[in-house]
RNA sequence: GGCUACGUAGCUCAGCUGGUUAGAGCACAGCACUCAUAAUGCUGGGGUCGGUGGUUCGAGUCCACCCGUAGCUACCA
């Protein structure tokens, strides 16, 4: 309390500007938050900035396949990721795009640094390029036929089927993936980011989106390199609004702090390479860096077929966000461990600690004031030594707030209110109230219980922001600063009580759920999905007698069964009128076999049976999807029978 | 299969650098209470701390191997 007072910039890490918001990205959002509210309760000036990571391929090809600028697509969708921002309560200072001005002034000012610095080395590579599209191809956007196996149909890094790994250019027969053409070896000059022992390509050529390197045509900055620069960035617009001094907060010799929060995905990135193109440039380098672990739902990845796929907006139509605050904090930890959202446990847990001991005590104790008391506090606290205990409390979970050890500030809090709800019982009121004489002891316990109810919802303000605006209007004072908890509410009135929340209705949970899979199911519906990623170009042209070859046959699913050593794979047994067929698809990861059992699809009959590692793969079924969770297996209309030919 | 985590009561998890009879919340059972958004209080049952072996005076806590789960990755004809 009496030290002085800390400058922080807060940041969470960049989501992709092409698609939405999801439960998984609102855990840090949500972790971020309640730190930086927990700072400023603390009475330090706290920002929190950030952006949408807005440049690289898929954006660029999004932007294609929508016949749209991209400009347009990604300001749609910095507009929708506010939005959720705000209705989550998150408290941010400001959100902004990498594809931004600032931040185009800071990337070329941190390249013209590292340049004269001699960091930047400019060599010639020689790549794959597509003649037909214009573009330099990745890759992995290259297949071709191994070199150490003769597997066909390869990735332009490494063999499948054997393991190697090798160059693009050892491909025997290469082709590109997005034209089918043959690609052509081209020179191209990259710009690499010399880094002691490692070094980084920050180049890509043209067509890209993104920002052009300084004193070039067509080389422009890889994505990685510009989006945490965003962070800048988005301080920087924050600065020019507010008439902060930038300089102050991002020169070499800062005396602010500056803390990201991130996944564990991306620590390298931000432990190493980050730093260093900070310094190399002459700016600061970050206070410290923070991972957190993965969100897994139901104890399992997020799962569009099982509903689990829960973006911001689909909880925010069904569900209080101040829920999933409080269930985030309550499981979230200083380390990298995944979090589990188990829905059943999430419903029992918010009800019982925010419903029915904390926000219990407000209305237990409401009652008589409001009914019986005339609405007023009495003017002594009838147990200073118990009020003394709560606000000794503050050290520790200050201390657990700061570590980001949120769930051992949970458990210390939810203690003290199973301590106010026994002092009410021990006092029992509601008997004393009948008693003659004893309306001022039960005002004075009635002002112990509000009074002990307000410093918990001082501890759990940073969690639960919208409760604890609701309980301030209740009490008539601000409940989030945490400077002022030493002078007890006394002698004053309080407010007419409403609830301050309400229970999680399991219903809502499950139409929550439900919502979840239905966006999946009727993807084309009522308006095009922003957030599609890109649409695969169409391929090269054929003639009718090359379809022909093709020998479609409606199947039926009379057996299917997950082969267990294999990630994706499900084996399919498929009656197709003339016999079965054994076939492995990579369908795993969105359908159960049970589910798919007695239904119809259609399947690929004349196709060169393949060995596969778990037997031996006779056709392939018809699917839709990027793969993962976004896969969508194809089925006749009702009638089909097994063994039609499709046409 | 590779890499990385993790495996503690029915569920969600605490257990710091190894040290007395292993903890909490929820759920469950019984009792009490009825002021409160059917909320609260008391009492209780329940765990060979994934398995095996090892280091140690002593291991849930360290090491090895095994089993299992999750994430990434590979197998998606």
């Amino acid at each position: 309390m009496t030290q002085d007072k800390r400058r922080i910039l807060v940041t969470s890490a960049l989501p992709y500007a092409n698609g939405a918001i999801h439960l998984g990205h609102m855990l840090e959002y949500i972790q971020t938050d309640i730190w930086a509210r927990f700072q400023r309760s603390q009475g330090n000036e706290c920002y929190f900035a950030w952006a949408d990571d807005a440049h690289g391929t898929p954006v660029m090809l999004w932007a294609r396949a929508e016949g749209k600028p991209p400009e347009e697509l990604i300001d749609m969708m910095n507009e929708q990721h506010k939005t959720d921002f705000r209705d989550f309560g998150i408290s941010f200072d400001n959100y902004t795009s990498t594809h931004s001005e600032y931040n185009r002034e800071i990337v070329e000012k941190i390249y013209r640094e590292l340049d004269a610095g001699g960091y930047i080395d400019r060599r010639p590579i020689e790549q794959f390029y597509d003649e037909q599209e214009g573009m330099f191809l990745p890759d992995r956007f290259i297949r071709g036929t191994c070199p150490k196996c003769k597997a066909e149909d390869q990735y332009g890094d490494s063999c499948e089927v054997c393991g190697s790994t090798y160059s693009p250019t050892d491909l025997i027969d290469p082709r590109s993936a997005v034209t089918g053409s043959t690609p052509v070896l081209k020179q191209s000059e990259h710009y690499f980011f010399r880094l002691s022992a490692f070094e980084d390509d920050i180049s890509r050529d043209a067509p890209y989106f993104g920002f052009r390197i300084p004193g070039t045509e067509d080389k422009y900055f890889y994505v990685w390199v510009d989006a945490p620069v965003g962070y800048a960035a988005s301080f920087k617009e924050l600065c020019e609004r507010t008439g902060m001094d930038f300089d102050a907060w991002w020169g070499a010799d800062s005396t602010t702090e500056m803390h990201h929060f991130i996944g564990k995905d991306i620590v390298y990135f931000h432990t190493l390479f980050w730093p260093a193109m900070l310094m190399g440039a002459g700016f600061r380098s970050p206070t410290a860096v923070y991972a957190h672990g993965f969100l897994t739902v139901d104890g399992a990845k997020m799962s569009k077929s099982r509903g689990t796929f829960i973006k911001a907006r689909t909880y925010l139509d069904h569900l209080h966000p101040d829920y999933l605050r409080y269930y985030y904090a309550a499981k979230l930890g200083p380390g990298t461990a995944d979090i589990d959202l188990n829905l059943e446990d999430f419903v029992q847990r918010v009800n019982a600690d925010v419903v029915g001991k904390v926000v219990n005590i407000a209305s237990r104790c409401a009652g008589f004031i409001q009914k019986r008391l005339d609405g007023r506090l009495a003017a002594q606290l009838p147990r200073p030594d118990l009020q003394q205990r709560f606000l000794d409390a503050r050290t520790e979970i200050a201390t657990e707030f700061e570590q980001r050890n949120y769930q051992a500030a949970i458990r210390r809090i939810m203690a003290l209110a199973d301590e106010a709800n026994r002092y009410i019982d021990e006092e029992k009121p509601w008997l004393q109230i009948k008693e003659e004489g004893k309306a001022g002891h039960v005002q004075a316990v009635c002002t112990q219980g509000i009074n002990l109810f307000r410093v918990l919802m001082a501890y759990l303000a940073p969690v639960l922001p919208f409760t604890a605006e609701r309980a301030s209007a209740f009490l008539g004072v601000d409940v989030s600063d945490w400077t002022g908890l030493d002078a007890p509410l006394l002698d004053a009135g309080v407010n007419a009580f409403q609830p301050l929340l309400t229970r999680i209705d399991p219903l809502k949970v499950q139409a929550m759920i439900d919502a979840s899979r239905e966006s999946l199911q009727a993807p084309a519906a009522a308006q095009a999905e922003p957030e599609q990623p890109a649409i695969d170009p169409i391929a090269d042209e054929i003639g009718i007698d090359d379809f022909s070859k093709v020998d479609l046959r409606v199947a039926r699913i009379v057996a299917a069964e997950a082969v267990p050593e294999a990630r994706k794979l499900l084996k399919l047994t498929l009656d197709i009128g003339s016999g079965t067929r054994t076939v492995f698809a990579g369908i795993k990861s969105a359908y159960e076999p049970e589910e798919l059992v007695g239904r119809h699809t259609v399947m690929v009959a004349n196709l060169k049976p393949r060995k596969m590692r778990f037997g031996t793969s006779e056709g392939m079924v018809l699917a839709a999807g990027p793969g993962g969770d976004d896969l969508y297996l194809l089925e006749p209309d009702e009638g089909a029978r097994p063994g039609l030919r499709v046409t």
